[in-house]
DNA sequence: CAACGCGTTAAGAGCGCTCTCTCGACTTTT
DNA sequence: AAAAGTCGAGAGAGCGCTCTTAACGCGTTG
C-alpha cells in the first residue's frame, strides 16, 4: 500500500486535511467528537505524518546532532562516550527528538562534512562534545545561527555549556590525600590543552595549596586518559617516589596501578591511587579504585535539556551548568 | 541573512531554478560555461540545499538508523558498540549518509518509538543490531517495507545480515586447546538465546568433537558477556577442575582470569584461557589474553554497504555476509 | 528553404504538510 | 430581535525542492 497522506485520512474520517492536521498537532478548535473520529481513523490505519513535509513547512526537524570531534576518535571506546550517548539519547527522547551522531575520524572529515551538518536545516541544534579550546569545528558552528550547546567548557565566550565540576573534584582529591597525610602527592593529568585537563590540574594544585603543599614539576606527568598512557606516566613519577597519585581518569589510574604493581609496590600501603570518572572498571580493579564519580549520563541529558530551552526561548535564556562530582572511597587510597 | 533558495541562486547566476538544480545534482544538459557560473555563485554564497524540501520530493533522506535494542542497554559500555558505531559511521560517510541512533532502554520504549522510526519516512533504511532470535522490534521492522539489514544472524528468514564467523572462531578455539593437549576444556558462554551465544557454543562443541572430546554439562557456564558474569561463571567451573576455558567474550575471559587468580591458580599453567573479541583490554590483561579477534568495525561498515546496495538494487540482490575471525595467540593459552 | 532533430534552458506542477484566512453556524449581548 | 462575537471547519497558499514538459535556438537534411 502506498503511504497515506493527511488528505486520505481526512477523506476516511469525513473531514478536511486541515482538521486532521489540527488533531495531530493537538490544536484547539476541533469538536471532541470529530477529534475522536479522526483519531480512530489514524490508529486504525496506522497513519504517520511524513517527516520531510512536516519539517519543510515548520522548520523543525526533531533531530539534534551530537558532534564528536576527531581528536578523540581513538578514545571513543572509553565508556565515557557510551554513557554520554545514553544520556543524550534519553534526553532526546524526553523532547521527542532523535539523535544523529557526527563522529569524525580526521580533521579533514570535520571540514568537509561541516556545511552539510550545519546548513542544510537538517538539525534543530547540535551538542558539541570533547572540545578543545579553540576547536575549529566548534568555532565554525558557533559562527552560524544553529543552536549549539557544548559539553565541557568551550574555549569561546557566549556558548552555553554543561560541564562537571572538574576543579572541585580534583580539589577534593587533593584534600582527601592530604588529610590522610600523604605528603608526596603526584599527579597524572589529561591532555593539557583540554578544559578537563586544565581544570583537574588546577583544582588539584589548589587543593594541595590549601594544605601548604606544592605540586612540583617532577610529580606531574601527562597522558591522554587511556590506560596505556597512565602506565607510562606512572613510570615517570616512580622515579620521584610519590606516596600517592591522583590520576585524572579511571583509565589512567588503572594503568598507574598496574605500573605500581609491576614495580613490586603495593596499593595503598606504598602508594595510594585516586582516579576520576567512577566507571565500573574502577570497582572491579585490584584494589578497587577510590575515584571521583562524574555524572556522565546526566551531563548528556542536561545538554539536551539546555538545547531544548534554547530552541524554545532563545539562547539568551540559558546559563552554563556545572554538575557536581562525588568522591567514592574504596581501597586504593 | 535568510537562507538562500534555489531561486535566489538562479537569479544571481542569471539562470532558472531548474538549471541550478541540475547543476547541484550533476545532471547532464548544462553547458559547461553555465555550470561554472552557477557553481561560482554557489560557492560564493555558501548555498546548501534544504534537506527537508529535497527529501519531500525525492523520497530519500540520506539518513540511516542504527537500532540497538533494550536488552543490551546495560552492555552498551562494551567497546563492541563503540567500534560498531565507528564502523557504521564510516560506512555511512562513504555513501554520504548520516547516522541516527536508536538506543532503547526498555521494551516499552521499543514499542512506542517504533512507528516514528519506521513510518515517518525519515529513514532510508535501518540496521538492527544485537538481535535475539524473534526479537519483536526486528520482526516489526521486517513487516514494513523499510529496507533493513541485521547485524548478527536474525531469527527471521529473508532478512539480509552481516555476521562474524562465530562458529568457525569457536571451532578454532577448541582445536587450539586440544592441539595443546588440554583435556578438560570448559566453556563460558553468552546468553543462550542469542545467535552469538548459540554459534560460539556450537562451534566449540564441534571443535572438541573433532578430537573425540565432549563438552560435559558441568563444564559449561553462562554469562552475559560482562566481566562480572565471567567471574561468576568461572566460579562454577572451578568446582569441576577444568585445565582450560574458552570464554565467549573478552570481558568474560577477563572475569574468569580474575577468578582463577583469586583461587590462587596461575594462567596458563593451571588453567589456560581463551577469549573472543580481540579488544584492547585483552592485550593489557595479566597475562595477555589469547583471543579470537572479530572485525567489529568492518561489520558495521559492511552492514551499511549492504543497505546501500538494497537501496540501489532492491533487496533481492544481497546475500548474507560472514566475516572471518582471527586467532590471536598471547600468553593466556 | 522548409522541415526536422538535438541540446539546452525555462516554466509548471506537485511532493505532504502547516498556517492563515474566511465563512457559516451558533451563542451572547443590548 | 438584530447586531455582535465565538467557535469549528474548509479552502488556499506556499515551504524549497525535483522532475516532466514545453519552448527555443541552432545546425542539419531533403
Amino acid at each position: 500500500m502506498a503511504r497515506l497522506t493527511l488528505e486520505d485520512v481526512g477523506a476516511l474520517a469525513g473531514v478536511s486535511r486541515s482538521t486532521v492536521s489540527r488533531v495531530i498537532n493537538n490544536a484547539a478548535s476541533v469538536r471532541p467528537e470529530v477529534r475522536a473520529r479522526v483519531e480512530a481513523v489514524i490508529s486504525q490505519t496506522g497513519y504517520v505524518p511524513n517527516a520531510a513535509a512536516r519539517s519543510l513547512v515548520s522548520n523543525r526537524t526533531g533531530v539534534i546532532g551530537l558532534v564528536i570531534p576527531s581528536h578523540v576518535s581513538n578514545l571513543f571506546e572509553d565508556p565515557y562516550f557510551a554513557r554520554l550517548i545514553q544520556g543524550v539519547t534519553s534526553g532526546a527522547k524526553q523532547i521527542s527528538s532523535t539523535l544523529t551522531l557526527f563522529l569524525f575520524e580526521s580533521e579533514e572529515e570535520e571540514r568537509e562534512v561541516s556545511p552539510r551538518v550545519v546548513e542544510s536545516g537538517f538539525l534543530d541544534g547540535v551538542i558539541v562534545t570533547a572540545t578543545r579550546p579553540g576547536n575549529s569545528l566548534m568555532r565554525k558552528i558557533a559562527a552560524t545561527d544553529l543552536p549549539l550547546v557544548a559539553i565541557g567548557r568551550p574555549g569561546i565566550d557566549g556558548i552555553p555549556y554543561v560541564d562537571v565540576d572538574n576543579r572541585a573534584g580534583a580539589f577534593r582529591a587533593a584534600r582527601f590525600l592530604r588529610e590522610k597525610n600523604y605528603v608526596r602527592c603526584g599527579f597524572i593529568g589529561g591532555p593539557e590543552n583540554t578544559s578537563t585537563g586544565e581544570d583537574r590540574l588546577a583544582g588539584f594544585i589548589d587543593g594541595l595549596a590549601e594544605f601548604g603543599t606544592a605540586l612540583p614539576n617532577n610529580l606531574r606527568a601527562f597522558g591522554d586518559f587511556s590506560e596505556g598512557s597512565g602506565y607510562t606516566a606512572m613510570s615517570e613519577l616512580l622515579d620521584h617516589s610519590p606516596d600517592a597519585v591522583f590520576a585524572a581518569s579511571d583509565g589512567m589510574a588503572l594503568g598507574a596501578i598496574r605500573r605500581i604493581q609491576d614495580a613490586g609496590l603495593s596499593i595503598p600501603q606504598d602508594i595510594a591511587v585516586i582516579g576520576f570518572d567512577g566507571f565500573t572498571k574502577a570497582e572491579t580493579a585490584q584494589p578497587p579504585l577510590t575515584t571521583l564519580r562524574q555524572p556522565v549520563s546526566a551531563t548528556g541529558s542536561k545538554a539536551v535539556e539546555m538545547l531544548h530551552q534554547i530552541l524554545r526561548d532563545g539562547s539568551d535564556s540559558v546559563q552554563p551548568e556545572i554538575l557536581p562530582v562525588e568522591l567514592i572511597h574504596r581501597a586504593s587510597a
